[in-house]
DNA sequence: AAAATGTGAGAAAACAGTTACCTAATTTAA
DNA sequence: TTAAATTAGGTAACTGTTTTCTCACATTTT
């Protein structure tokens, strides 16, 4: 049998009460009985029951963190961890528990419902890529402690953080700019790829403030992997007069580079290359890419931060909130003007 | 005011054992009752308090997969992930809830102790970095159900499951000679790596069978990066006779692969090049990687398995266990004999 | 010296389930 | 027909901690 609150209260000669207020050192316990108490604690190697603990707390101090987790999400979404990564660490600070569910976005408002009733948790950092009609009605209607880590396609009540990919954009156009680079090609994802989406309009919206036009010749759309980066990349070459090339991410830099390469073109003098997101990678080719570096880590310490204090001033109130990306510069646009 | 079995016996004319029982469906109930009874749980939207439960039951259903994640990790260290995954993958489907904590090895010993002694968990997955002697012992005294995931350096008593990259090694060697290569070369990590090492005993293993030598003049050990994967690749190019080298690590073969296009030596038909892991990169190369594959997404599987028959039973016994890595070709060892 | 205030500590009632044990009713076996 | 066995379901104890309420006693104020 464990060594029970009853066991330290018999040693120490007191109630149970007393030992549960020394431990919580809330209450106002004299010195003395303090003492005694806990070095009965120690004397028996006490530790109290967790799950007790819990019950008669009636609160989890547990966070759920839900997204899709399945066979090489480990490799081709280290972002994903890197959120997750941050999250743990202040949840961990502040004494709470993460769990790690792998969900699908069909199962999530069941889940959350079952757990929020169940009492399993206080509260929920969801991936948006698992959220769904269902679950914005949810979380409204019962208004659930919670927070959506990318922006949700359709948000009436969600409320969530991400990284402002517009302002992404803006950067890596500016930097372009300012490096003597005039005429600037884009390679995005898909059409219903929102982050590039809003990459792209960043670079648009730097062009309107130059009064510049964007040149739609240059702008070529894709799927986000290295593959259609080097077509992308080799069609533009061909066809146009460019002297710079933002990338929507990584892979597709990775792509566009070889592109260049085989075609011997000098990165960064011919052509300039500037990407999103400091994945290892970039810091390897040759030349290092430029990368508007975004810190996912600290999207999940904010995420954390907020799910926090939603759980302790339920009042608190925001719907979105954005980290600032940061220009990382390296060889692939270090032009020698 | 949360609904409780309580209201739901009262609603469903019956004792609280009663819905007990219905709800783990264990002793004898009717049919009728438990219509009843299902049905009252229905229209009251009854939750059962997954505290309390686990309280009642002095189970907690939960493991806690114990590893070292800070900034970068998410990046750095996708298999960490990877395993991960493959451990809630398995530990969902039984029921239980994976919580994930990152420490550090100093703290290792005491978290588990005091973890285990509250009843926070039903068992550990840790990770072989965060392991100490300390541990080693603390789980051997309180019979801590638990499995390390990778080789611990000092092991009496922990269990363990890892890659058996000797084998791998192994693999990589026996297929360079069926392509007809003949001067390995060998670049790894320092001379602490152990996964380095056990890669090479591999290889080495294979040059006995076929008695031949291995020759010392064409192994390299630096570190495990891309810049030692590239140094240590020119220094054999120009110093001694090669048609092949074995990587490491994905790093190191990146390294090496923008060595060897450097100096303008064909990959595969002047040089083979081989690696271990199949990073998302080795699919991106121009030539892909030939890969000696390891999954790791199963390592985190077999784990979360072997931790829950650990747990129903706890007298089996395992001390280590052993996954199998499989080749996968590309191009860069494709040589047109 | 009496009244008001403050402080330390215990008794007991939560918290919400589970389960060992018991009884009554019903079925089966002899 | 009776004894034994089985089945259904209720009673109440139990899981380990927290917390409210109360009271005794000590201290301060009037």
């Amino acid at each position: 049998m464990a060594i029970t609150i009853k066991d330290v209260a018999k040693l120490a000669n007191t109630s149970t009460a007393t030992v549960s207020k020394v431990m919580n050192n809330s209450y106002s316990i004299s010195e003395a009985t303090t003492e005694r108490v806990k070095k009965a604690m120690e004397e028996l190697n006490y530790h109290p029951n967790a799950t007790a603990r819990k019950f008669a707390k009636q609160a989890t101090r547990t966070i759920i963190f839900l997204s899709e987790i399945s066979k090489n999400s480990g490799y081709a979404n280290p972002q994903l961890f890197e959120i997750m990564s941050g999250l743990e660490n202040v949840l961990s600070k502040k004494g709470y528990t993460l769990i790690v569910k792998s969900i699908s976005s069909s199962e999530t408002a069941g889940y959350i419902e079952n757990a929020i009733e169940s009492k399993v948790c206080d509260g929920f950092v969801i991936h948006a890529s698992v959220i769904s009609r269902e679950l914005d009605e949810l979380i409204f209607r019962k208004e659930i402690p919670h927070i959506v880590i990318g922006t949700p396609n359709f948000v009436n009540h969600l409320c969530w953080i991400d990284i402002d990919n517009r302002f992404a954009g803006e950067i890596a156009a500016t930097h372009l700019f300012k490096k003597g680079y005039q005429h600037i090609a884009f390679i995005g994802g898909t059409e219903e790829d929102n982050i590039s989406n809003h990459r792209l309009q960043g670079v648009q919206r730097v062009f309107e403030q130059h009064e510049l036009i964007f040149d739609n010749l240059l702008l070529r759309r894709g799927s986000s992997d290295t593959d259609s980066g080097y077509s992308s990349a080799k069609e533009l070459l061909s066809s146009g007069r460019l002297d710079s090339i933002i990338c929507a991410n990584n892979y597709i830099a990775y792509g566009c580079m070889l592109a260049l390469k085989e075609e011997n073109v000098n990165v960064p003098n011919e052509v300039g290359v500037i990407t999103f997101d400091d994945y290892p990678f970039s810091k390897i080719l040759k030349p290092q890419l430029t990368v508007v570096g975004i810190d996912v880590f600290d999207v999940g310490e904010q995420a954390g931060k907020y799910i926090l204090q939603k759980i302790r001033k339920p009042n608190t109130y925001m719907q979105s909130y954005i980290t600032v990306p940061e220009l990382i510069e390296r060889k692939s646009t270090d032009k020698t003007k």
